[in-house]
DNA sequence: TATCCGACATTAT
DNA sequence: ATAATGTCGGATA
């Protein structure tokens, strides 16, 4: 369940008339909990309570009692012992008057009538294994208010089907938006007469619904028509109490959707809220999916957390803001500068969708001008900041409506809280009429004139940065000295599955270079514009993106664009998981990168240790692939730069896996030994290697079709790679599809000697695990192998050194590393090995195997799982390391971060002579 | 020809 | 259910 379902299902369960018995079981259910576990608990099978009430172990316990007794109850729960031994993190305790509960991980407690615990439900989310985010507790609020406005949305529609298609769309969403408008205007005297909108709409409007769009579009057209023009405008009297709005929200069409019945009751349901406690920040996110057919079943849960995007905000400019204000103390003199500077910071997101990062941004620079105006004694001053510096780009129009409106409410709350009410309602209205959020195609509009460094106008430009570059003479400088700074989460798509669109927006982008940006991410054009953007106002700038963008070949294609050699990353957050409440895709990871003009001040790293914590280490300078170390580009080759045994892609079998078979498949067909010996070969991908499982195929390359389809094993098979090939759009796999007995691709002949390694290797290992197979042995493309190598190359691969490597340089699945043999082998920078270095590293190599087998049977995921790694195995490898870190530099290294500092450096060495030669 | 990647995908637990 | 950990083959140079 998801926490709009969540909310709604415990709303109802209030309005229930309060049964002690059924209470708890109610509760859990509207939790999520299926009946299977309601039913057990309630024959007791599970219920492990001792005190009379119901317990669910591990989560809550659960009393109800006579009217009066709650808090005795309470104490009762807090005491059991059962309470603690099965660590319920919640008691609650009721009579249908009173409700009490307490998070006993917190200590945090809710007391309240029993009518209203529907509005502490975020207290209790974990219940329904909703932990990810903290402050979703804090947003019942919202969620409630998403919930409604939901199914508003979606009866609207069933009974306007033309405001479904594509073309009216946009006039719904912005229907939607004035409605959210009002009702929080309604609740915070924005609108003289509390709950103004939602009155005059219920009273004014027939109860059968049939005029309820007649009455709300003219409260739309008065609040769109200055009062001094109603009267010649014919403004019906109860519509003339509302104020002039503007700022484009009430212009337009008023035109209304038709209300059904249901639609009305709706509307008036949720008037009622009470919409002064809405979180501009959290509520955009939340309100989005509304608008999004495919997103509407993950309602309220793509939401992005507050503290991720500080991550963004803090290092990009808010921290320095914050230390600005520390060093000026009392001094008026340098307060008033800072708060002058303030007034000319513009924050850009490109990618702003319901706006977070900038209502964050704005209510953070707030706060700050706050804490100024204090010291100098101004608490009333009307803020400096102008909500016009907050600039976006959106390409969905309903985020970008609301984007717009989590300002305006961002900045009207901001002013009660530090100005006061009176204050912040005399200069609200009229609404700025410009509109500062775009919607349109970041990658295809000129950032330079929706945000321009200089001046205050947005005027679109048709053209694109690069078709007309802006020249100096065409900007303003009015207000010079003014800051931007650009950031966001603009949205990531892999470069196979970027639509046609997609394509051809990142065609245009880095149409005036040579890069191949063909093999990169979607989120890669931002980070191209921002740069060329930054390159016209030397413009800092800070997203958030796929980790990818990071790693592997991404990293020599587009970072040397980016920095060229007057940026550089000036702080970074390595990959971390970008945690939202949907569950089930929690699994996007990201980092961080923040750009600027080259300096020689510290550069700041963010990772998160092993434990958990946010560490931040200063460095002189962070390299595209998000290690400390000067900046440079490995670059895919296709030999082995030290000279190394070339390290082959396995065999691919493009069959729909019609090729493989299981132990059992042959065991139970009626193939003859003969057969089974000639044509049928193990093979190995990472995981059968790792895991120690068996996988056979058909090897038969180069046999007639013909005869392998006399086996009536094989026969079916290969009709069945054959209509596999046929179905691809690929050309090259179709025509593989005559010859179905053949691999796609094949790297062996099979009677080589076979060492192989695994193309993707589990983060938590800490050494690349290469194994020997014996001969004949065959490989899918799952695995990386050398044929007939010398055993030191195992020595090599099995070393430190080699891990440190591959983790920095090459790509990764999520943070699993994964191997390649162009970038992270043929690109590894060893010195020319002597015969004694070959044969010390023989003789560890052998040792390490050595002590594998001697744990026989353990799988390699058993061997080297950290946890249990076997001492003798890793003592081989520390040996291992030891002697090839001497050949090095004489010694083992201290750490990580020294053996990829040599390495950098050798590779830089050794590519400069070869370059040269 | 020869891979590199996945706002992932599927299997373990 | 979440946690662990690697399929598969198309798109690309």
């Amino acid at each position: 369940m998801n926490p709009v379902e969540i909310e709604e299902a415990v709303s109802q369960l209030a309005l229930e008339p309060f049964n002690r018995g059924e209470f708890p079981f109610s509760f859990l259910r509207a939790f999520g909990n299926p009946e299977t576990t309601i039913k057990r608990l309630r024959t007791g099978s599970t219920n492990q309570s001792d005190v009379g009430g119901v317990l669910q172990r591990s989560n809550i316990h659960i009393a109800t009692c006579d009217a009066g007794e709650v808090e005795t109850t309470l104490g009762l729960l807090r005491d059991s012992p059962k309470t603690a031994k099965t660590k319920a993190k919640f008691i609650l305790a009721t009579d249908g008057e009173s409700f009490q509960a307490e998070d006993r991980t917190s200590g945090e407690t809710v007391a309240c009538d029993y009518a209203d615990f529907p509005d502490h439900f975020g207290f209790f989310l974990p219940l329904a294994g909703i932990t990810t985010v903290e402050q979703i507790r804090e947003s019942s609020f919202d969620i409630r208010a998403t919930g409604r406005l939901n199914k508003l949305y979606v009866e609207l529609l069933k009974d306007n089907p033309d405001w479904a298609k594509a073309e009216r769309r946009p006039d719904m969403n912005h229907f939607m938006a004035r409605l959210i408008f009002c009702f929080f205007a309604e609740d915070t005297d924005i609108f003289v007469g509390e709950g103004l909108f939602t009155r005059t709409v219920e009273q004014m409007s027939a109860r059968d619904s049939s005029d309820t769009h007649a009455v709300i579009s003219e409260i739309f057209r008065s609040m769109d028509t200055k009062i001094a023009d109603r009267q010649s405008a014919g403004i019906a009297r109860y519509a003339n109490q509302f104020p002039y709005v503007n700022g484009q929200l009430f212009s337009g069409s008023t035109e209304v959707p038709r209300f059904t019945k249901i639609a009305r009751s709706y509307l008036n349901h949720i008037g009622n809220l009470n919409w002064k406690k809405i979180n501009p920040d959290i509520f955009g996110s939340m309100i989005q999916a509304v608008a999004d057919d495919e997103e509407r079943g993950a309602l309220g849960m793509h939401y992005t957390s507050v503290p991720n995007i500080l991550k963004v905000l803090n290092p990009l400019f808010l921290d320095d803001l914050r230390g600005k204000l520390e060093e000026a103390g009392d001094n008026g003199r340098k307060l008033l500068n800072l708060r002058n500077r303030m007034a000319r910071i513009r924050v850009f997101d490109p990618a702003c969708g319901s706006g977070n990062f900038l209502v964050i941004s704005y209510k953070q620079m707030r706060e700050i001008e706050a804490e100024i105006n204090r010291r100098r004694g101004e608490p009333d001053r009307r803020s400096d900041i102008p909500l016009t510096n907050f600039r976006g780009i959106e390409l969905r129009d309903f985020p970008a409506e609301v984007a717009r409106l989590a300002l305006i409410i961002a900045e009207f709350q901001c002013d009660v809280v530090y100005r006061g009410q009176q204050e912040a309602l005399a200069e609200f209205l009229p609404l700025n009429s410009e509109n500062w959020i775009t919607c349109g195609n970041a990658l295809r509009l000129d950032w330079l004139s929706i945000c321009p460094p200089i001046g205050t106008s947005v005027k679109l430009r048709s053209n694109d940065l690069f078709d007309t570059p802006v020249t100096q003479s065409e900007i303003d400088f009015e207000n010079a000295g003014g800051e931007t700074y650009i950031c966001g989460n603009p949205p990531y798509k892999g470069s196979q599955s970027q639509d046609e669109e997609q394509k051809s927006d990142l065609e245009r982008v880095f149409s005036n270079t040579d890069a191949n940006w063909k093999g990169l991410d979607y989120v890669s054009g931002w980070f191209f514009k921002a740069a060329e953007f930054s390159r016209f106002s030397s413009a800092d700038f800070a997203f958030v993106a796929t980790n990818s963008i990071n790693q592997g070949k991404a990293v020599s294609s587009l970072w040397p664009l980016v920095l060229g050699s007057d940026l550089e990353i000036k702080f970074a957050h390595t990959s971390f998981k970008w945690a939202n409440l949907a569950s089930q895709n929690a699994g996007v990871t990201v980092a961080i990168t923040g750009i600027a003009n080259a300096d020689n001040k510290p550069k700041t790293l963010f990772s998160v240790s092993e434990s958990g914590a946010l560490e931040a280490r200063q460095v002189p300078f962070i390299n595209a692939y998000l290690v400390p170390g000067p900046q440079m580009y490995v670059e895919p080759r296709s030999k082995s730069l030290a000279g190394l045994t070339p390290m082959a892609f396995g065999n691919m079998p493009i069959d729909g896996g019609f090729l493989s078979f299981t132990r059992d498949e042959i065991s139970q067909s009626d193939i003859s030994s003969e057969i089974r010996s000639r044509y049928i070969r193990k093979i190995y991908g990472g995981a059968e290697y790792i895991r120690g499982q068996s996988r056979y195929c058909l090897w038969a390359n180069d046999v007639e079709e013909d005869e392998l389809s006399k086996q009536s094993l094989f026969e079916n098979r290969l009709q069945q790679v054959r209509s596999f090939r046929n179905a691809s759009k690929r050309d090259a796999t179709r025509a593989l599809a005559d010859t179905p007995q053949k691999f796609g691709w094949i790297a062996q002949d099979g009677d080589e000697v076979v060492m192989l390694l695994p193309r993707i290797l589990s983060e938590r290992r800490e050494y690349i695990t290469a194994g020997y197979e014996p001969i004949g042995t065959l490989t899918t493309d799952q695995a990386y192998v050398l044929l007939n190598a010398p055993i030191w190359n195992f020595s090599i691969i099995s070393s430190r050194l080699h891990w440190v490597w591959i983790d920095t340089v090459c790509g990764k699945l999520k943070t699993d590393l994964r191997y390649s043999n162009t970038l992270g082998w043929n690109t590894f920078p060893v010195y020319q090995l002597t015969e004694n270095n070959k044969s010390d590293l023989k003789r560890c190599a052998e040792n390490i195997l050595i002590a594998r087998e001697s744990h026989f049977p353990s799988t390699v995921a058993d061997l080297y799982d950290p946890r249990i790694m076997p001492e003798d195995l890793r003592r081989a490898h520390e040996e291992n390391d030891e002697v090839l870190e001497r050949i090095y530099i004489g010694r083992r290294f201290r750490n990580d971060t020294e053996r990829l500092e040599k390495l950098f450096d050798l590779y830089t060495k050794m590519t400069s002579k070869k370059a040269a030669a």
